[in-house]
DNA sequence: AAAGCCACCAACCGCGGGAAT
DNA sequence: TATTCCCGCGGTTGGTGGCTT
C-alpha cells in the first residue's frame, strides 16, 4: 500500500515565501520536475506535493510569460474556449508562457465581462438574450436554440461542434457590432499567434482521442469549424 | 481619513483518470 | 479484479490593493 500524499499538519499552507520559492527551483533546477509527492520532504519544504506542483507550474517555471495579455492571445482564447469550454489547460497549451490558471483568471476577470458588453453570452458564444442592443430579429431566433445536454453550444451529447450555429450568431452580431463601432472579434483564426500552431490538431489531442471517445470532438470537429471561420 | 466596494490573482479543494499494488 | 494513490484539472476562495463615496 502507498502512503497519502502528504501530513497535512505538517504542511504550511497559504502565501509562499522567497525561502521557499528558492527552495523549491533550487531543487527542481537539480532534479528537475516530478515525483511531487516527495520533493517537499527532499526539498526541505514543509509543503505538500501538490501545492508546490502548483507553485512551479503557474508561477516558478522560467518559461512563464508575466504581464498582460496581448490582444491576440485575447481573441485566441476566446476563439479556443468557443470551441473547447473550460478546458483551460488546453487552451493554456496553445498559448506559449501561459498557464492554465492565469487564463482561466484573465477570462473570469476580463474576457467574460467584455463578453458580455458585447451582447455574447460567455458560457455558450451566442447573442445573449439580455442584449445591450438589438441584433436582427431572424439571427436572434434562431441563434438561441436551447441544447439541453450541454451548456456548451458548439458540443452538442453526440460529441460534434455545432459551428455553424455559433458562427453565424457571431458573425451576424460582428457585422452590426462592426456598423457601431463597437470591437471585431477577428474569428480567423489564421491570424493569431504564429508560433502556436493551432488547429494541425495537436499531437497530444490526437493520442487522447485514440484513447477517449469522448475526446474524439477536438479533432474531428476542428477542421470544418476552421473553415467556417475562414 | 475612513469605510465600503470591487477587481484581480495566487492558492486551495475536490474530483476523475490512470497507474501501481 | 479490486483497491489505493498520484497527478492533473477545473471550480472556488481568500487576501490584497485600488477606487469610490
Amino acid at each position: 500500500m502507498r502512503k497519502p500524499c502528504c501530513e497535512k499538519q505538517d504542511t504550511n499552507k497559504g502565501a509562499w515565501s522567497k525561502q521557499e520559492d528558492q527552495k523549491l527551483i533550487d531543487y527542481i533546477k537539480k532534479h528537475g520536475e516530478g515525483c511531487w509527492r516527495t520533493l517537499p520532504e527532499a526539498a526541505g519544504l514543509l509543503r505538500c506535493g501538490k501545492s508546490c506542483r502548483l507553485r512551479w507550474i503557474n508561477y516558478l517555471r522560467p518559461d512563464i510569460k508575466r504581464g498582460n495579455f496581448a490582444e491576440d492571445e485575447e481573441d485566441l482564447i476566446i476563439k479556443l474556449h468557443a470551441l473547447l469550454g473550460n478546458r483551460w489547460s488546453l487552451i493554456a497549451g496553445r498559448l506559449p508562457g501561459r498557464t492554465d490558471n492565469e487564463v482561466k483568471n484573465y477570462w473570469n476577470s476580463h474576457l467574460r465581462r467584455k463578453l458580455m458588453k458585447m451582447g455574447i453570452d460567455p458560457n455558450n458564444h451566442r447573442l445573449s438574450r439580455k442584449l445591450p442592443h438589438t441584433c436582427n430579429s431572424s439571427t436572434t431566433s434562431s441563434g438561441l436554440r436551447k441544447n439541453v445536454n450541454d451548456d456548451h453550444p458548439m458540443i452538442n451529447s453526440g460529441g460534434d461542434i455545432n459551428c455553424d450555429q455559433v458562427i453565424s450568431d457571431s458573425a451576424s452580431c460582428l457585422e452590426n457590432e462592426n456598423s457601431r463601432g463597437l470591437p471585431d472579434l477577428n474569428l480567423d483564426f489564421s491570424s493569431s499567434i504564429a508560433s502556436a500552431p493551432i488547429f494541425n490538431v495537436p499531437d497530444e489531442l490526437e493520442k487522447q482521442n485514440q484513447n477517449d471517445p469522448k475526446k474524439e470532438l477536438y479533432s474531428v470537429s476542428a477542421s470544418p469549424t476552421l473553415l467556417l471561420f475562414h
